[in-house]
DNA sequence: AGTGCAGTTGACTTT
DNA sequence: TAAAGTCAACTGCAC
């Protein structure tokens, strides 16, 4: 740098890591020269939320990424470190016009984190421009008109990767490794991280490989091929949600006319109603993070749940006497995903079968998913556990879904090997037949029927207290999506008319 | 040919 | 994206 360069715009990449449809990026290399910035914070990497598995994904995001700057004449600089020394290490070395970045809705520790570099900012008067990533609204203090927002904002044309970028000026470090970053973690089957596997699965998946998706997005069985596999995409950036929105959008116009592939179109309309749904989880983080540590509706603060060492071992290993249980907790922590509708399942089974504290699984499950998204994660932690007053309580049964999703044991056999000699029908329950016996597989850590009674009388005995109600509105009107209709409490019983309403607008919610 | 009845289905409620 | 129970309407069948 000389005196007379023209001071930096520095774009700082958090879970964005792309150049196409990077608004903060478009807007600064449009300003003047570009310090493409991304630091790996220990102290982030640290946190109980953080694994090796997500790490790594990064990393290869952050590999891909470079090459895309360099492509384009530029670099990213990366650093280890504390982001406000880090910062303030640019700031001491040379002129900078102004910090971009998205808006993120993280966990409290980058929540506060951002707030000190906002400080540090403020002190050295120095504009930090933050542009929105999702359709998640910040400062929102009404739900009203939200889906609308989000249909617009998906719309909306997507920024252009800038042509030409300037190299880096400043001197970057290796990308860390993960033992450098103290993470051990990395299963065998994590799918790869960077922008050119984000691209395939999408090409894929709006393709025929998610022409079932509707169908078989439900068992394990299938859905590894049959869902789309973009999650950690989209919560890492290596993909932008309105890209992927219109790359879909355009296929279901290709498929929605007389003579289109009408299973393809319906399993693009439900593709499409999860997008939507991605950022309505994450709004109610980013409206209330306090949601992280304490429970939407605070009458559940009374509920006795636990860590139970013993209950708790036993969901880390996969080892809880549940076949299906078992099978799907193992093959999460080998892949580091597992679909939708097995999240709420293990979810419920660990807080009503085993009563345990979301606060003590959730950061399990966390490091599991490579997809970790805090906003959807905490959101459906609670949801799954009953706690949020809003929401219907769905306690799964583990042997009924076991039957419904794996008829034939195959997804068991793969993943609890030790019960692979078991017959079918003895599978979904082998304590009652006696299959399991001298073999190496525990008898159930809770029995069912008892454990659900005992969790149902608990959650339901909060919401008699004085007050409830009250409560579960305000909750409701600031977190409730609109679709589900509004008030949900407070009109007495429901009569015939209300049902049929509420069922219609449920169907309308899930745009199937 | 209509009646009685066990079993099924679907809508709805409760927990 | 729950599960279990209630109830009424319906179905098939024996008589």
């Amino acid at each position: 740098m000389t005196r007379t360069s023209p001071p930096l715009h520095v774009v700082w990449f958090k879970r964005d890591l792309r150049v196409h449809d990077h608004v903060p990026l478009a807007e600064a290399a449009a300003r003047g020269p570009v310090l493409a910035l991304y630091i790996a914070e220990p102290g982030f990497w640290a946190l109980p939320d953080s694994s090796g598995r997500q790490w790594r994904f990064v990393a290869e995001g952050l590999t891909e990424l470079d090459a895309e700057l360099r492509a384009r004449g530029g670099g990213l600089v990366v650093r280890t470190g504390d982001a406000v020394e880090v910062l303030r290490d640019v700031l001491d070395r040379m002129p900078v016009a102004a910090l971009w970045s998205h808006q993120e809705t993280g966990n409290a520790w980058t929540y506060a984190r951002d707030r000190r570099v906002a400080e540090l900012l403020r002190e050295r008067g120095v504009a930090w421009h933050e542009r929105r990533q999702h359709g998640v609204i910040r400062g929102l203090t009404r739900r009203d008109g939200w889906a609308a927002r989000w249909e617009k904002l998906m719309r909306a044309p997507v920024a252009e990767a800038p042509a030409a970028l300037n190299p880096p000026v400043l001197d970057g470090a290796a990308i860390p490794s993960a033992a450098a970053l103290g993470l051990a973690d990395d299963p065998p089957q994590r799918q790869p991280g960077g922008r050119d596997a984000g691209l395939d699965l999408l090409t894929g998946f709006v393709g025929p490989r998610g022409r079932d998706y509707r169908r078989a997005m439900a068992t394990p069985v299938e859905a590894f091929d049959a869902c789309s596999r973009l999650s950690p995409h989209l919560a890492w950036g290596t993909l932008s949600l309105r890209e992927v929105y219109q790359r879909s959008r355009a296929e279901l116009a290709a498929h929605d006319g007389p003579d289109g592939d009408r299973t393809q179109a319906q399993s693009l309309v439900s593709f499409r109603s999860r997008l939507h749904w991605h950022c309505h989880f994450i709004q109610k983080l980013e409206s209330q993070p306090s949601i992280e540590f304490t429970h939407f509706h605070r009458a559940y603060d009374r509920l006795d749940r636990d860590a139970d060492p013993a209950k708790l071992e036993a969901f880390a290993e996969g080892r809880t006497g549940y076949p299906f249980v078992d099978a799907c907790l193992r093959a999460l922590a080998a892949h580091g995903w597992i679909n939708f509708r097995v999240r709420a399942m293990l979810v419920s089974f660990a807080s009503y079968h085993l009563w345990l504290d979301w606060r003590a699984t959730g950061p399990l499950l966390a490091r599991w998913f490579t997809d970790f998204e805090p906003g959807i994660h905490w959101s459906q932690m609670q949801m799954q556990s009953g706690t949020t007053g809003i929401n219907t309580v769905r306690i799964y049964s583990p042997i009924k879904q076991s039957r419904d999703l794996d008829p034939h044991g195959v997804f068991i056999r793969r993943w609890v090997p030790e019960l692979a000699g078991l017959a079918a029908k003895a599978l979904h329950e082998p304590w009652k037949s006696g299959a399991a016996a001298g073999l190496d597989y525990p008898p159930p850590v809770v029995d069912h029927a008892s454990a659900v009674r005992s969790a149902r009388d608990r959650i339901f005995a909060v919401r008699i207290g004085a007050g409830y109600g009250e409560e579960a509105d305000t909750v409701q009107a600031r977190h409730g999506s609109r679709r589900s209709g509004l008030p949900r409490t407070g009109r007495g019983p429901r009569g015939r008319a209300d049902a049929k309403q509420r069922r219609e607008s449920r169907q309308l919610g899930l745009e199937l």
